[in-house]
DNA sequence: CTGAAAGCGCTTACAG
DNA sequence: CTGAAAGCGCTTACAG
C-alpha cells in the first residue's frame, strides 16, 4: 500500500534522495552559472519533474536577500492610463523573472496605510504611481536599502526617484496647439490639487497663453476620475463665458469632457469646443473620440522606471534621480486645427 | 564615532536584545493571541520602532505554510471589467492582510508560460479571471495544496473551482428584451470561441430566440477586445441583413459596437440598431454609452471567489465548486423598448 | 565538480 | 508568561 504524499512539500532534500547527489548539487541544478557537470544536473532535473519539485523562492529570498518582487502602488485603476501601467510593468519584469505585488491605494492624495506593511515582504523596490508615499515610509525604505521610484509624479519628498513625461513642454505645446487653432477661451482640467504633474502642465499651459497675451484660464480639478471630471466640465460649460479650448490632464477625462460637452450640452467637438488630452491611452484613438492627446506611452515610463530601480538596487547610495521620457503630441480630431 | 548601521537587516534578534528579552518574545509580540505579557510585549514593540524593525513574512511563511500571497493571473487588463477585478479583489484581501502577486497574462485562449513558475512564490491560493491555467499546472497546484479558483469562466478541466454570473439566464433575458423591444434581425459578438462562459451566454441568447421562433444568429467574436470588436462589427453592419439588435459578450466590446455603428455608418442607436453588453463596468452608465447591459458587478464575483478560496485552504480536500453570483437586466438608452 | 555544515529570520513545541 | 532549541527550505563559503 502506497503511502498518500500528496500534500507534503517536495524539498531539495527529497530530489537530492531521489537523483542520489547531495541536498547542495540540487541547488546548484537550479542556480544558473552554478559549478554542477551537466551530468548531475540532469540527473537533478529528471527527478525534480518526477517529484514534481518547485524551488521555493522565499526561502531562497532568506539567504541571497532578494525577492524578485517589486511592489507596485497604485491607484485610479480604472483609468486606462493606470491599468495600462499595470500590464507594462509585468510585462517588462517577466524579462528578468520577477513579478509584481500589488497595493491598490484608495484614490486621493494621502498614502495609503496599507502601504506601510509592504517592507514586510521584502520587496525588492517600490514603483509608484498615482499614489504617494508617507514620509515614513520613505525613511523606512532608505533604511531597509529599497529603492523607490515614483511614475509620472514628481515627488515633494527627497530621495524619492521620479520618471516623468515633459510635462512643462507638453502644456506649452498643447497651449501653442490651440493658439495655432484660434481658440479663444482657455480651460484646464487638472487631476489634483496636489499633484506636481498636474501643476507643471498646468504651468506649461500658462506659459504659452501668456507668452500669446492670454492670462486667463480656467481651472478645475478631476480626480483623475470620469464623474468627478464630469462635474468640472459642467461647471466650466455652465459659465457666462465658456471655454471653447479644454485640456485635461488625463485622456480619461478628456473623455469625460467629450461626452458631456456633446451629449449634455448639444456641443459639437471640436466645432463649439476643443478638447485635448495626456497620455495618449488606447482608448484614445477610438472612433468615438479620435483624441488629440500628448503621447506619453506607459510602456516607455515604465522601460525607464524599471531601468531606474535596477541601478539602484545594484548602486544603493546612488542619488535619486529625476528622469524624463520624451512625448510627443498627437494631433486627431477633438481640436480644431484653424481658426474659427 | 558610531557605526554605519543604515543597511543592516534588523531581525528579531536585534528588537529582543534592544528590549531586554528572548527573540522568542519578539515574534510573539507580533503573533496576535500569542501568550505573552503586555508589559512584555509593549517592551517589544517600543524596541521595534526604535530600531525601525520590520517582521520578515517570507521568513514566517517558511514555518507557517502560510504566505499571505494571493497569486492572480489576469488578462485583458485594458478592458474595464478585468481592470475592476483586479482592485476589487486587492480591496478585498486587505482585510485579511493578503496581497496579489500579479501575473498579466498575453491575451489568448492559451496558458501563459510565465504561470508556470507561480508555485515558486509559495501562493496561498491562485486565482484566475480572462486565462486559464495548463492541465500540468492544475496537477501541480493540486499536489501543492493551492487551491485555484477561477472567475467568469467555466472550466474545462475539472477540479477548478469556478465563479461566474448566470450566463445562461442572462443571455435569455437579453434575448427577451431585445424581442420586446420589436427587433428582427439578432448578432452576438462572444469574447473567444473558447471560452465556456461566452458560449454559454450564447446558448441563453439563442434559446429564448428559438422558443419566440427565430433560429438565425449572426454570430462573431471580439476576443474581449476593442479592436478585434470593431472589426467584428463591421462584418455585421456590411452584410445584406444587417442585425438591429447585437448583444456583445462584454461592455467593452459593446462600447465598438457604438462607435463604429454611429461613427462609421451614421446608424443611431438604438433607432437603428440596439446595443447590449454585459457585466455593467462602471464606464456603462457614462452618458456617451449608456449602455444597457446585465449587471455581474466584479465585487461581487470577487467576493465569491475569496469565500471560496478560503474554504478550498481550510479544507484542502473539498470537491472544486461552481458558484453563480446573481445579476440583473441594467436597462439604459441603448437598446429600443417598443417596436420599430 | 561535489558534499557537509553553517546560517538566513522566523515559529512553535517543550520545559520551566 | 518566558526562554532555549529545533527546524522551515534554501545558498554559499569551505574543504576535498
Amino acid at each position: 500500500m502506497k503511502k498518500d504524499t500528496s500534500r507534503k512539500t517536495i524539498t531539495e532534500s527529497d530530489v537530492a534522495k531521489h537523483a542520489g547527489v547531495s541536498q547542495s548539487a540540487v541547488s546548484r541544478a537550479f542556480t544558473p552559472g552554478a559549478s554542477i557537470s551537466p551530468k548531475t544536473r540532469e540527473k537533478v532535473i529528471k527527478a525534480a519533474e518526477e517529484l514534481g519539485y518547485h524551488p521555493n523562492l522565499l526561502a531562497r529570498s532568506l539567504v541571497t536577500n532578494r525577492s524578485n518582487i517589486i511592489a507596485l502602488a497604485i491607484s485610479y485603476l480604472e483609468n486606462p492610463f493606470y491599468a495600462q501601467v499595470v500590464r507594462e510593468l509585468s510585462q517588462k519584469l517577466r524579462e528578468s523573472d520577477r513579478h509584481i505585488l500589488l497595493f491598490s491605494a484608495p484614490d486621493g492624495n494621502q498614502p495609503d496605510p496599507d502601504l506601510e506593511k509592504v517592507l514586510r515582504y521584502q520587496v525588492d523596490a517600490l514603483i509608484l504611481t498615482g499614489t504617494k508615499a508617507s514620509p515614513d515610509l520613505k525613511d523606512q525604505c532608505r533604511k531597509a536599502g529599497v529603492p523607490i521610484v515614483q511614475i509620472n509624479r514628481k515627488s515633494d519628498l527627497s530621495g524619492i526617484s521620479t520618471v516623468c513625461g515633459e510635462d512643462f513642454e507638453a502644456g506649452q505645446i498643447i497651449a501653442q496647439h490651440l493658439l495655432d487653432g484660434g481658440h479663444k477661451r482657455f480651460a484646464y482640467i487638472g487631476g489634483t490639487e496636489g499633484s506636481n504633474t498636474s501643476r507643471i502642465r498646468e504651468e506649461g499651459f500658462r506659459d504659452a497663453l501668456a507668452k500669446a497675451g492670454i492670462k486667463d484660464v480656467m481651472v478645475r480639478y478631476g480626480a483623475n476620475k470620469f464623474e468627478a471630471a464630469a462635474i468640472a466640465v459642467r461647471e466650466l460649460l455652465d459659465s457666462k463665458m465658456p471655454p471653447d479650448a479644454i485640456f485635461c490632464a488625463s485622456d480619461y477625462m478628456a473623455f469625460a469632457a467629450m461626452d458631456v460637452a456633446r451629449n449634455e450640452y448639444g456641443l459639437k467637438v471640436p466645432e463649439d469646443v476643443s478638447v485635448v488630452g495626456f497620455n495618449d491611452v488606447p482608448d484614445a484613438s477610438h472612433a468615438a473620440y479620435n483624441l488629440t492627446t500628448y503621447s506619453q506611452p506607459a510602456g516607455a515610463l515604465v522601460d525607464e522606471a524599471v531601468k531606474l530601480v535596477d541601478e539602484l538596487i545594484e548602486n544603493p547610495s546612488k542619488r535619486a534621480q529625476r528622469r524624463e521620457v520624451p512625448g510627443e503630441l498627437i494631433i486627431r480630431t477633438s481640436s480644431r486645427q484653424k481658426a474659427a
